[in-house]
RNA sequence: CGGGGUGUAGCGCAGCUUGGUUAGCGCGCCUGCUUUGGGAGCAGGAGGUCCCGGGUUCGAAUCCCGGCACCCCGACCA
């Protein structure tokens, strides 16, 4: 190991310590990965921000297609009659909806001023349960129709009232699939299925442990008879909602009017399911991952998981280099990771190589390869990996493949172990009292593991600490035995937390 | 929509309290030389409606009034 680093100076500033919201938009900004629109809430998401998109909506299509759904695409706007069909629905969202209300733009004292008053207003979709459901009423009559499978990967607007990149944002990108079934058993067991695959996708890929849990009553979304989410950790101790997945009985089927004849003839409302997963991810791997250097990227989620960065200041050897550099990109073109063939990308900008080694520490890349004259001369060349930006390891060729291969599955496992073991070290399950349980939610460092009564009061009985109940967790089980809020007996786990 | 804060070069900021040369500094950018496996050094250079509008004044980045935007903390949420 040769040590290069001559100073402690991180790659961006604050550090996550003296400021978590600052660090947060300086690691968005430095990456490169999205900025602020100047339309108030909505985010520009710039390449290497949307190449992570594409990383998670390849991966997770592949899934979402292997279990027979297939991808539509519905309308962005929904008519206003549609969405006030389902009571619930309407009341949790009708507060952030964007309304469009004329069609066409006039000349007046010379401004452009709306015109055309539309007779019913237009919504666009904030989700689109209500316009999908149109259309399943209208391809639904038989049994023999179902289930119907379907995804769609498309933009939402919620009108958001405090906007933060990735995170909230007025429009964002997602996948939302919606199913229809002839039983409520099949659409519960679909509901779990994919609750699954978002755990397991969150685990596997995007190297995040997440707890994973039923939603309480009052956490529900707006028409589902129940609701899952999976809560992650951030590195300041709040949980963010990762995903969700949502049962919704026939609560939509009777509004929207999804009917079957079944087998005996009888007309019957189906059973409904929506479940999704947004941009907000890629907020996720930020804070779950970040480091004072910016952000650190699983392997399987790096747009590119090597850089080469040919060094060579005189211009005499600069083709010898290039030629060389491109070399090791063929050579290791042929690698693996992950049952892909690894994505190398180098790095032939005409700027200093420095500056360049900076820039892809900042953009989370899992190893820069760095390669000049001395690496030719012995064969070899210096491997920088994103967990010890400080140090550069000297590679043989006829390793280097293999040594690659088994670094970006270190890196991989790294950053799982260090962020599971920081959500281990961050959740509190000792049986406290109310007072003492409030001081810690009050302190905003990480989750709270306790036994609840149930009640829709205790279940906000944190609300003075800016902490929520997050969900019932399915593999934790808190000690002790009464409500940590009223303390009468108490059968049911809670995880309780501050959240984004 | 409440409470606080901030708007000055691409980015980060100083100057404002107590009005007074041509508005500065660091980083970045451009040019040249030096350095040459490392967040380099020297010299020169480009880049500003000091958020916007009004007011006070001989004179406003600075004081007053009114807007707007962004950030942080709440209420709301993927």
């Amino acid at each position: 190991m040769i040590h290069l680093s001559s100073s402690n100076k991180n790659a961006i500033s604050p550090t996550r310590a003296n400021d978590f919201p600052g660090w947060y938009q300086e690691v968005v900004k430095s990456a490169e990965l999205a900025e602020m629109a100047h339309v108030r809430g909505c985010m520009v998401i710039k390449p290497w921000g949307y190449g992570l998109w594409e990383r998670i909506r390849d991966l997770l299509d592949v899934e979402i297609k292997s279990r027979g759904h297939e991808n539509a695409y519905f309308p962005m706007f929904i008519p206003l009659s549609y969405i006030q069909q389902e009571a619930q629905h309407v009341e949790g969202f009708a507060k952030e909806m964007a309304v469009v209300t004329h069609h066409r733009l006039e000349q007046r004292d010379g401004a452009l001023v709306p015109g055309g008053k539309l007779d019913e207003p237009i919504v666009v979709r904030p989700t689109s349960e209500a316009i999908i459901g149109a259309s399943m009423s209208q391809w639904i009559q038989s049994y023999r129709d179902l289930p119907l499978l379907l995804n769609q990967w498309a933009n939402v607007v919620r009108w958001e009232m405090r906007p933060r990149v990735f995170l909230r944002t007025s429009e964002f990108l997602w996948q939302e699939g919606h199913t229809a079934h002839a039983s409520s058993q099949e659409a519960m067991e679909e509901t779990m299925e994919m609750f699954r695959v978002y755990e397991t996708f969150a685990r596997d890929k995007l190297a995040i442990p997440v707890i994973s849990g039923e939603k309480s009553q009052t956490e529900r979304f707006p028409g589902a008879d129940r609701s899952f989410s999976i809560e992650a950790m951030m590195q300041d101790g709040k949980a963010l909602q990762a995903g969700t997945s949502h049962y919704l009985g026939q609560n939509f089927a009777k509004s929207a009017s999804i009917k079957f004849l079944d087998s005996q003839g009888e007309l019957k409302f189906a059973f409904t399911t929506s479940w999704g997963v947004s941009t907000r991810l890629i907020g996720a791997l930020i804070m779950a991952h970040g480091d004072d250097d910016g952000i650190r990227l699983p392997p399987t989620i790096a747009p590119s998981q090597i850089v080469i960065v040919p060094i060579s200041r005189e211009e005499t050897t600069q083709a010898a280099v290039l030629d060389y550099a491109k070399h090791i990109k063929q050579l290791l073109e042929q690698a693996v990771f992950s049952d892909e063939a690894l994505r190398v990308r180098l790095d032939d900008r005409p700027i200093k190589s420095v500056d360049k080694k900076w820039q892809w520490i900042k953009k989370g890349v899992p190893i820069v390869i760095e390669v000049g004259m001395r690496d030719i001369e012995s064969n070899s060349v210096s491997v920088r990996s994103r967990l010890s930006i400080g140090e550069t390891d000297n590679v043989g060729i006829d390793a280097l493949a293999p040594m690659i291969e088994n670094e970006l599955v270190r890196i991989q496992s790294t950053l799982f172990k260090d962020a599971r073991d920081f959500l281990d070290d961050h959740i509190l399950c000792d049986n406290l009292s109310f007072e003492s349980a409030s001081s810690y939610l009050a302190s905003g460092k990480g989750f709270l593991l306790a036994k609840w009564c149930g009640s829709s009061v205790c279940e906000v009985g944190f609300r003075d600490q800016g902490a929520t109940l997050r969900c019932l967790p399915s593999s934790l089980e808190a000690t002790g035995s009464t409500c940590v809020v009223c303390s009468s007996p108490a059968s049911q786990d809670a995880i309780f937390a501050q959240s984004y």
